[in-house]
DNA sequence: GCCAACGTTGGC
DNA sequence: GCCAACGTTGGC
């Protein structure tokens, strides 16, 4: 079982409103990295921690648990949609998502502040600069140091 | 609201 | 295939 990172601003979609839906799918992800990882990495059972961005407590806030493994992102074909691409075609799609499940949220979300000074957790993309991606691995060292933090 | 970092686009 | 311009992300 491998863990993960995954990125939401909280005005859009926060751990709240997952706890609340228990599952949803996660789409909309419009970079080739992370689409790489929905479509042939993230699996079934592996753990994701949400992280609420673009806010002002940036940090991770709960556990998710992958419920579906990579599948066409529906969005791209929604002409109504903002993740509509026009480029994209049915038998190809182009963008991937995920479905995720709500394990538990946290009473006292993990700021990013202690990520960064965490020595343990400096080769995490997260805490790296400049890092812009959505979607992260995390490693298994990684993972057990930030539940040992909270 | 600012701005650094970086991914993407498009002209050549 | 290079690279400048542009747009977006996201912390502060």
């Amino acid at each position: 079982m491998a863990s993960w990172l995954f990125k939401s601003e909280p005005d859009v979609f926060s751990i709240h409103d997952l706890e609340k839906r228990r599952r949803e799918p996660w789409n909309g992800v419009r970079n080739y990295q992370a689409r790489n990882w929905l479509r042939d990495s993230v699996q079934e059972g592996d753990e994701i921690f949400f992280y609420h961005s673009s806010c002002p407590e940036p940090g991770i806030y709960g556990l998710m648990r992958c419920s579906r493994t990579g599948h066409a992102d529906a969005s791209q074909f929604d002409a109504g949609s903002e993740f509509y691409e026009p480029a994209a075609k049915l038998e190809a799609p182009r963008w991937f998502q995920v479905e995720v499940e709500f394990v538990e949220r946290w009473k006292k979300p993990l700021l990013l502040p202690q990520l960064k000074t965490c020595e343990a957790l400096k080769e995490l993309a997260l805490v790296r600069p400049g890092n812009r991606l959505s979607i992260m691995p995390v490693s298994d060292a990684e993972a057990a140091v930030i539940k040992g933090l909270r």
